[in-house]
RNA sequence: GGUCCGUUAGCUCAGCUGGAUAGAGCGCUGCCCUCCGAAGGCAGAGGCCAGAGGUUCGAAUCCUCUACGGACCGCCA
């Protein structure tokens, strides 16, 4: 049940009917028309411009067809007035049993909300993705809970999603990291060592040099890296792997499944993805230009194998092949995505951190080249995630490997509030997190606001003294709560379901944060309003029939809290403490 | 020098891909709390949507330029 799409496809309908009768020519393109709750609901609970939208081509007066496509309209039993306004508009009223209709869809159906928008289409989203060199860190986070929301949120508009990581396991970092762990690994043998530059001094290594030494003995002790490094890579990676996964379910987030660059490797893979760009005409051996700007110190031009990734939109071609003939990092990356399309995702999303911007151009331009432009893929960019604590910015310092990680941020606030919190701004703008102020329990606190209406219906089941299964509430009699009041909390939840579309389409799952506070605003509005005017209260006591009305409102309000919060990977709360 | 993102109320931010008089919270001002849970409620003030052009019936939204802020910019990953 989607009220919207109902009356979309009633003005449509009314649109053949003025067509047959002659009064509008046919053909006519109707794209653009909309229809949509006016912002203002003085207006009525639905406009369209079509009117508008049609005048030009069919050349006639907006108001004629306006009137025209009114007077068809009011014939429907569902809309109750319907006039004219302003330039053109169409301004409808829909009968107050179609906000009742509402709200038992809500409760006879636990999914009231999910779409098939999705059509089942295969869909990845690649997300977190960070290197297997420690744990994630606040920056992560963001990514983390952006992309895991986003999967479900697409899952819910009838994806068919899967939920990818992308292990960096083949470049110079792991070794970087392996010879750090060989340095713990010294150290849990009794010798001084020293983290120069270039190694990671963090401490979460200590355990995997103990572990490492607890496996092999002093097998390595005194070893040329040609002994050692292989080995050590691997343990420590799959080390870092391990503890990354615990990050991760510690926010509840479980990928479908992981995938190793270093798989790529030897495999042939990135041969093949960079020999199909080949026969496309678009690798080349050339110079690049050097870059504007500050020049680093030791520039020369050299010549290397590059991807033509301007034909694609990019600003210059990218180098796919080092000088020395290495594979540069996007190599394995094209060979990535290339697997990705042959595995035959209809559409791609890679959730990056903002500092991976610069990335995004060529990264399309590679997708487009190698699906001859049938594969869309998005990019969602995550900005920077800024600490506060007691008001004060909280410095951190990777250097001094002082730097916040996920972990420290869950296990202070915890998994729900990270979640909704990260989600409560677009993934494009900078987000403030500060320590003390997500977890106050005010109304200036979205996460709190929306989690105690949810819990404050519970309550109000609770002392309810009628029966309150769904099934019983769907057969209220809903004209016992049709107050303006209570209508304006129904109308919000015939908005749902196209929001969960909007929010798909854009890739956009903060739509859904704002939307829950919205609704759990109305809820709370409503709440207040009893206490001035008991007939607004949801317990009317010694009146069965009205109490299960609106119980029957505020449940459907709680089914809807509870599918949201689900899309954001937040647990509904039952009671506040 | 270039690319990408941002700029909306004093502050933090929404704004449904072009709709009608621009929205919320905080802060501010004034009232209110015996009442299903007041970890509050109601009302009010507050805006040249960074600036200038353009596109059309109509622009915060789309295009161009400018200003400011952030991220990034050979063979690093």
């Amino acid at each position: 049940m989607n009220v919207f799409a109902d009356i979309r496809a009633l003005v449509m309908a009314c649109l053949d009917t003025l067509e047959t009768a002659g009064t509008l020519p046919g053909g006519l393109n109707r794209a653009a028309i909309t229809v949509e709750p006016p912002r203002d609901a003085a207006h009525g609970d639905m406009a369209t411009n079509a009117a508008m939208v049609l005048a030009k081509p069919a050349k006639m007066n907006p108001r004629a067809i306006a009137e025209a496509l009114a007077a068809e309209l009011a014939k429907d039993d569902r809309v109750t007035v319907a006039e004219v306004a302003g330039p053109g508009f169409l301004n409808m009223r829909l009968a107050a049993d179609v906000w009742g209709g509402v709200i038992k869809a809500a409760l006879t159906n636990a999914d009231y909300g999910r779409s098939t928008l999705g059509q089942n289409k295969k869909m990845m989203v690649e997300y977190v993705s960070a290197n297997p060199t420690g744990p994630l860190h606040v920056g992560h986070t963001r990514g983390a809970v952006f992309g895991d929301a986003l999967a479900s949120l697409l899952d819910y508009a009838g994806y068919d999603v899967t939920r990818e990581y992308y292990i960096n396991d083949g470049g110079a970092q792991v070794d970087v990291l392996a010879r750090s762990v060989y340095l713990r690994y010294l150290e849990a043998h009794g010798q001084e060592v020293a983290f120069e530059d270039g190694t990671y001094p963090g401490d979460y290594l200590i355990p995997v040099g103990e572990a490492l030494k607890d496996k092999v003995g002093d097998a390595y002790v005194g070893k040329g890296e040609q002994f050692w490094l292989e080995d050590v890579r691997e343990y420590a990676t799959e080390a870092m792997m391990s503890l990354i996964r615990d990050d991760l379910a510690s926010l509840g987030i479980e990928m479908d499944n992981f995938y190793s660059e270093k798989g790529l490797y030897g495999s042939g893979r990135i041969e093949d993805a960079i020999q199909t760009l080949d026969q496309k005409g678009l690798i080349y051996r050339g110079t690049l230009e050097p870059p504007k700007g500050k020049l680093p110190e030791d520039w020369e031009p050299r010549e290397q194998t590059l991807f033509k990734s301007t034909e694609y939109g990019d600003d210059v071609d990218r180098p796919v092949q080092k000088s020395d003939g290495a594979w540069t990092y996007f190599a394995p990356d094209i060979a990535y995505h290339y697997d990705k399309v042959e595995r035959g995702f209809d559409a791609l999303i890679d959730v990056f951190g903002a500092d991976h911007g610069g990335y995004v151009k060529r990264m399309k331009a590679a997708v487009a080249a190698l699906s001859d432009e049938k594969v869309p893929l998005d990019i969602k960019l995550t900005q920077l995630v800024k600490l506060y604590k007691n008001g004060e910015p909280f410095k951190m310092s990777k250097r001094a490997g002082t730097f916040v990680t996920l972990r420290d941020v869950v296990d202070q606030v915890g998994s729900d509030v990270t979640r909704f919190h990260m989600l409560t701004r677009k993934n494009d703008a900078p987000l403030d997190f500060d320590f003390d102020k997500v977890t106050e329990q005010s109304k200036d606190n979205p996460v709190f606001y929306v989690q105690y209406a949810h819990a404050r219906i519970n309550s109000v089941l609770r002392k309810a003294e009628v029966p309150v299964d769904d099934a019983t509430l769907a057969g209220a009699d809903l004209s016992l709560a049709a107050h303006e009041a209570e209508l304006k909390v129904a109308k919000t939840l015939a908005e749902w379901p196209r929001l969960v579309e909007i929010a798909a389409k854009g890739h956009e799952p903060h739509r859904i944060a704002f939307y829950l506070y919205d609704l759990a605003s109305d809820f709370h509005g409503l709440w207040n309003r009893g206490n001035d005017d008991t007939s607004l209260r949801f317990l009317q006591e010694g009146d069965k029939a009205t109490t299960q009305a609106k119980i029957a409102l505020i449940r459907a309000v709680q089914v809807v809290l509870a599918s949201g919060l689900g899309i954001l990977g937040v647990t509904p709360a039952e009671e506040m403490r």
